[in-house]
DNA sequence: CTGAAAGCGCTAACAA
DNA sequence: TTGTTAGCGCTTTCAG
């Protein structure tokens, strides 16, 4: 194993020089030298060393991947795409996931991926402006995902249509009392994604309450936390409404799941007694019956994989955001509202 | 962001080795003369260039994580557990996802790990001979969990046991007519996990089938491929039998989520008609009220991350497997067994 | 098309 | 305690 470009180039009967250009690919070397190379290199089994060549070329052949979290659906499903796209063109994933908020303050004081990476992915995170010019400051490519930043490329949906997709289904299915479960203010790794789909419900709500000539309820609007659990807990919570939702519209499936579970304990029927719908079209939705908005998350990675590729290869893409389809996949857990 | 040791060095007033020494916190350099270094660097905003140590030392300060999926509940929680371990001491984390078996040789033949990490975690993939020897050949200390490898370090739970109580209990509540749900060979990345609970859930049903004076149903043995839609499937063939099972063992829980969908879509209800029991203990067992064996997955990826970090450190440790606690879940899916 | 030589930025002896 | 001097293994001019 402690081979080195030397002893492949002894092998062979060639400089050094010829041998790392042999085996990077690059033109001008004779057939005949290069297969010898290759030979040599072969039979001693030689394997470059990724730090020598990094220190020489200053890239790394690794692109640094940061994220929110690692074992939630929605990301470990987009770690798994963007990986697929990277490992096809030989490029490593260096994994940072940020934590929490003493976390995230940790990885941008060390910025560890600092001379690690040619380039970075950033999962769903909106960034504060001194963030932003850390990345940008470590200049490599930056591509995000969920997120629009000034001097990245992105990908990612239209949450605020998707949402307000959602939300007008629930209102021609003859909802009027429709109440959201996602995230308000503060918002945890502040993200903005539950922020877009509130503003949807916010207007599609409050239109619906204008028609009727009545205030929106206040109290529709939960906090769901993203997780099971979260969800269960703002259910309980609508559930002790004088005035009880109809519908229930969540911000992840995630929340939904926890929705359907209190409604369920409560001796309610989804979707006679309340209409729940869900977003992301978790790998679960279908067990569980969920109505939800389909989004596609490992494309996002794969998308962003590729845009990552092109830019390392100095592609000029389009700056524009890539924005991926959504739809509304209907199931058993949203039915017309039935007479009180 | 240029800056060297050297410009670092200058404006401290010291020589280049000092300022190594100094940042990097090793003995032999007097207080004053350490905190102007410090001070002189972060004025800089000057960082180490990992390129370049590791070249001179031969170290990475990075751990390779070889897994077989990322977007499986399993493996991104155990990839979460790992990474925080990880990330607190300062290491970062390459992940390789094999993919599938032609993705698994080219891995091995390419080795891209080789060089650029100190340490390897291999995760639930039993490895062949050759592999093995490919990994150990690194020459970096390699830790895997749920598998045991010669020269490796490696946690795991006791997956014949907690199967065979899972089973057992079963047994208790009366049911004498039990199938399993796992996985038969070819097995696709080569799982020992699946085979290891098969290996106990026979030997249970075929004592049962002993004491009762029968012959055991092979068909009882049915793979499930470890996700949803194979463990509904699975379940289909099973109610297709001419002799149906009271019981169903499932070895993951997405495998058992699939069977309750298959029974529910059957009108068959559960527990009543059919007791389904899972493995794994997965976030979403609470919401759907399977009972199963729970096991400490983030705790195996910690785990497995401290066993790492000891390794780099040099620490001599007990080389024997860790071996982490499992327990029944009893939830609502399963009840004794009902008369016919 | 190929080779020689000079780094890339850091660390590890060895001296002082 | 600090500085000097060689590398670590590869890439990249620049000659030939």
């Amino acid at each position: 194993m402690p081979e080195k470009l030397d002893d492949v180039a002894r092998l062979a009967g060639v400089s050094a020089a010829t041998v790392s250009r042999a085996l990077r690919g690059v033109p001008g070397v004779a057939d005949r030298t290069r297969s010898r190379v290759l030979a040599a290199a072969a039979e001693l089994g030689y394997a470059i060393s990724p730090a020598a060549s990094s220190l020489a070329t200053g890239r790394t052949g690794t692109v640094g991947v940061i994220v929110p979290y690692v074992d939630r659906w929605y990301f470990s499903r987009i770690i798994s795409g963007v990986e697929r796209v990277l490992r096809d063109a030989g490029i490593s994933l260096l994994l940072y996931n940020l934590g929490d908020n003493p976390g995230r303050a940790r990885f941008f004081a060390g910025l560890p991926l600092r001379r690690r990476v040619d380039a970075v992915l950033v999962l769903s995170l909106p960034l504060t402006e001194v963030e932003r010019e850390l990345l940008l400051g470590l200049d490599a490519p930056l591509v995000t995902i969920g997120t629009e930043e000034l001097g990245a490329d992105s990908v990612g949906i239209d949450d605020h249509g998707a949402a307000a997709t959602a939300m007008r289904h629930l209102v021609q299915l003859g909802h009027r009392e429709i109440a959201f479960i996602g995230e308000r203010d503060p918002i945890p790794l502040g993200f903005t994604t539950p922020l877009r789909r509130l503003a949807a419900y916010r207007e599609v709500y409050h239109q619906v309450c204008r028609e009727d000539g009545r205030e929106p309820e206040a109290a529709f609007e939960t906090a769901g936390g993203f997780t099971v659990a979260g969800g269960e807990r703002a259910m309980s919570g609508l559930l002790g409404l004088p005035r009880r939702p109809t519908a229930v519209f969540a911000a992840s499936d995630e929340m939904a799941f926890g929705a359907l579970r209190t409604l369920r304990r409560a001796g309610l029927r989804v979707p006679e007694d309340v209409s729940v719908l869900g977003f992301d079209n978790h790998d679960l939705a279908d067990l569980l019956e969920l109505s939800t908005v389909a989004q596609p998350v490992a494309e996002l990675g794969e998308r962003a994989g590729r845009l990552l590729l092109a830019r390392l290869s100095g592609g000029k893409i389009a700056t524009s955001p890539a924005i991926l389809g959504t739809r509304l996949v209907l199931r058993g857990s949203t039915a017309p509202r039935s007479p009180r």
